[in-house]
DNA sequence: CAGTATCCCTTATGATACTG
DNA sequence: CAGTATCATAAGGGATACTG
């Protein structure tokens, strides 16, 4: 546990729950909604088991997020308030660190999010399979496909077999970029960054599948004086 | 420096760089107005100069402050974009972390929050000394005065000699709790749990002469079902 | 006043393997 | 699926003394 800070400041007193590595990011992972252990844990990839297990009970300890019987972590009513926290440090990060070393690109992390986001009804009915292609990728995490259905979305990593209605081609970089809102659609298809194939319709609506990232729509710091 | 978390999310990125102990708290003293290294010192106690120094070097090296020729710390841009986050999490602090352990409490650091909080104009003209009493203090901190004057207010661990305008007696936790808003004054005192003592008026007067932490006036959750 | 220099030591955490 | 067990390493950070 946190060392305390010996402060009565009720920063200091949040922050000693909160600063310690990976928890945000957990209580994030809540906040989006998720609620089984492997769940939690396919949003926070590089965390190990054992160390989400900790936080997680450390957050149950906190008041923070309540475990029920059947193996769900529920945020709390106090767990349902750091949404704002989350939100704030979301905003700034998304306006303040706009770089993102190549360690920070995640394929698989990103598919995830991005099934997190489709827009059902933007998407035609039935099945629809979009496939994404990162040339630059390692071995193994170059292809993924998004399955849509009524039934909601699946990540594979392995072909599932179905035909392909859209392919995305293009540096695992530009996807998400487009995808944290640090460009457009338009822009990285227009640079020929992105190359989507697939039937002309599909193409133009694509953009509309995705709601894209909570922070994608977060104004940019404009160059400013002093 | 921080690991980084290998994620693209603003979120993580933002505590790659926030989630250090005590560089939160570093930032709230700054955006509470300290600019100087003992002045900001001051607000953090407990840390060590070595680590204060590494932390203000992090923080301007990420671009969150900028360090002038003459010494001062000064939030950047960025960093004045931080108090929402500062914001954020004392205003949950103050909800949802309401106990405080008797090393929370910390005489020095209450009094150099109070003093920057006194409000000149409901104190009256020329010098005022209020002197504090925490009975429970450890011996060399249980007595205290703030001179408040035209240019400024000064805190005192030694007696400066001055006329006492008011004296206030009680436990240190009382008055904490009245500085953060977890119970007023008016509460306190009739608890006799503080006891002023001086000319009514200025008795009256007295809680008029301290705007309290920018929390005290947080609403509290209410008692609520799930 | 405004920091640096050391030094030790806890402990956080990453990695990996394993279990009910 | 939902975690625990174990382990070794790095390093974060506390304490104290010292300097320009």
């Amino acid at each position: 546990m946190a060392t305390s800070y010996q402060q009565f400041c009720p920063v200091a007193k949040a922050m000693e729950l909160l600063d310690e590595r990976w928890t945000l990011l957990v209580v994030r992972e809540l906040v989006m909604g998720s609620e089984h252990f492997n769940e939690v844990r396919r949003g926070v990839p590089r965390m190990s088991p054992t160390l989400l297990s900790k936080r997680l009970h450390q957050l149950v300890r906190a008041g923070v997020v309540d475990r029920r019987p059947d193996g769900r972590y529920l945020l709390s009513a106090a767990g349902r308030e750091l949404r704002p926290v989350v939100e704030a440090l979301g905003l700034w990060g998304t306006r303040w660190i706009g770089e993102l070393g190549d360690a920070d690109l995640d394929p698989r992390l990103l598919m995830w999010d991005m099934h997190r986001s489709v827009v059902a009804d933007a998407v035609p009915q039935g099945r629809t399979v979009v496939r994404f292609r990162f040339p630059d990728a390692p071995t193994g995490s170059r292809d993924w496909w998004l399955v849509i259905s009524a039934d909601g979305t699946d990540v594979c990593d392995i072909d599932p077999g179905h035909e392909v209605a859209l392919t995305v081609t293009g540096r695992l970089r530009a996807l998400t970029e487009v995808w944290r809102g640090d460009r457009t659609w338009q822009d990285a298809v227009g640079a020929g960054e992105l190359v989507v194939s697939g039937p002309a319709d599909l193409r133009r609506s694509l953009p509309d599948w995705f709601t894209l990232s909570t922070f994608a729509r977060v104004p940019r710091p404009v160059a400013a004086g002093r």
